[in-house]
RNA sequence: GUGAGUGUAGCCCAGAGGCCUAAGGCGCCAGGUUGUGGCCCUGGAUAACGAGGGUUCGACUCCCUCCACUCACCCCA
């Protein structure tokens, strides 16, 4: 037998009302901060994440799904949904476009790794670009529309952890600043924190290892290293969120795991832990269209897990309303009223109604049990008798009550 | 990549060397006399007990290998 691939799941039929509800809050956020949808493919050149994510990062070196297409060229399936927007405005001449260019998707994210409970190779982020302005108001913005978007789900208990991480001026020195410290204590931190110490330097804060966390605490603050331009950039952001009512926390340790991030980052995180520790993400990403081959090009955004959002939507009991079924269930009793029924069933549905008709030929017992299990709650009935005279049997099913009613009536007795 | 736990019908699970030709519940199908569901009753279908190898007179039950799933680490959404 065949399974699903290991780290991807089946949204069955049950589950669809989750994401339809997810779904259409975006959508619906999205109308309200004039952002409008994108949708770009699954695949990409491999190229494309290597440059922007960054090789050296985890994402790339050791989770991407690469390979050969059948005319030798290097794709890979997309591990995140940044860089494909900006290839998208790049490609499209988006720069011509009143600034900043708004845009946002919902789609498919792959990363081979490990799966477990709210993480898996294939999940899907529902994310928003706003390219073409390095004003802190536009940051203020999205991530305005991220917290609305939680709080438009009913979902609370959350946390948003906000940094700010310095641009290629002022981000060297900082290292520098990490790298001394870290030197100082060597003898003190984990052999994965030696290779960051070398190879990405920015993430030793990110270490999780008791034994690390003291040399971390420590360490310097990218905040206060920041260039006058970053520091102000920040403090209007801070400012901004304060005016927006936003609550968040400064962490001077938060990092994230892309190459392209300048400036501001942030996290919103569930407060009890779990779900794999942060919902969404996002931050400023100044120079990445820069490096696409695009004009210096300021633009900020988020990515925000669908599927750890629907774990926190059941964790936290958060109705979603079901999907509309067919109310009516037409039932027949012998090949000529099969004849009937399959007419009737066709112009109820011209007429709207959604309609299940009775398949087989089953007693009318089993195509009533049929009825009640699918929590129908009006059975049509038709047998020979009626279909001499033209009628049909409405039943009820709840309060177990039927009539005998003209045919032709029955389009406005069920709507 | 590392570590731990689990693997018996569509689902939940009992069984712990022979009494298992594998039990029960849910679900599914059919019947309980004429053309009527939900409750109840009766019957039925569905499992080579994750795969392969080994120990044994005998293995679903013990051992080994593999695979899968789950959870955690890493990292992230």
């Amino acid at each position: 037998m065949y399974q699903a691939p290991r780290g991807t799941v089946d949204i069955l039929p049950q589950e669809q009302a989750y994401w339809r509800y997810v779904e259409q809050k975006a959508a619906h956020i999205c109308q309200l901060y004039g952002y409008e949808r994108i949708d770009t493919p699954a695949i990409e050149d491999a190229g494309l994440f290597n440059r922007s994510v960054g090789e050296g990062t985890d994402i790339v070196d050791k989770e991407m799904y690469t390979f050969d297409d059948r005319g030798g060229n290097k794709l890979a399936l997309a591990p995140e949904g940044t860089a494909s927007v900006c290839r998208a405005y790049l490609e499209h001449g988006m720069q011509n476009l009143p600034q900043p260019v708004k845009l946002y998707y919902i789609s498919s994210m792959f990363r081979y790794e490990r799966p477990q409970a709210g993480r898996y190779r294939q999940h899907r982020q529902f994310g928003c670009e706003a390219i073409g302005s390095d004003d802190a108001a536009l940051d203020a913005e999205v991530i305005d529309t991220a917290w609305q978007f939680y709080l438009s789900m009913n979902i609370s208990q959350l946390f948003l952890a906000l940094n700010s991480i310095g641009c290629k001026e002022c981000r060297p020195v900082y290292l520098n600043a990490l790298r001394e410290h870290y030197v100082q204590h060597g003898d003190k931190i984990c052999v994965d924190c030696n290779v960051r110490l070398v190879k990405n330097r920015m993430r030793l804060l990110d270490c999780k290892k008791p034994s690390c966390q003291p040399v971390a605490d420590t360490a310097p603050k990218s905040v206060d290293y920041l260039c006058q331009p970053c520091a102000e950039h920040f403090d209007k952001l801070q400012r901004y969120l304060g005016l927006l009512g936003i609550p968040f926390g400064v962490n001077h340790r938060l990092v994230r795991g892309f190459d392209y991030y300048t400036r501001t980052v942030f996290e919103v995180q569930p407060q009890g832990g779990g779900s794999q520790g942060s919902l969404g993400g996002g931050g400023r990403y100044d120079g990445l269209i820069e490096e696409l081959g695009g004009k210096p090009t300021a633009a900020v955004g988020f990515g925000l897990g669908i599927d750890r959002i629907i774990l926190q939507l059941k964790e936290q009991k958060i109705d979603v309303s079901p999907l509309a079924k067919p109310r009516v269930f037409v039932a027949f009793l012998g090949d000529a009223a099969r004849d009937e029924a399959i007419k009737l069933a066709a112009s109820l549905r011209r007429n709207g109604i959604g309609v299940i008709q009775a398949i087989g030929s089953r007693s009318l017992k089993a195509q009533l049990r049929q009825a009640n299990s699918l929590a129908i709650s009006r059975a049509v009935i038709i047998g020979e008798e009626e279909l001499k005279a033209g009628t049909v049997i409405l039943r009820d099913m709840t309060s177990a009550s039927q009539q005998t009613v003209p045919i032709a009536r029955l389009p406005e007795l069920l709507k």
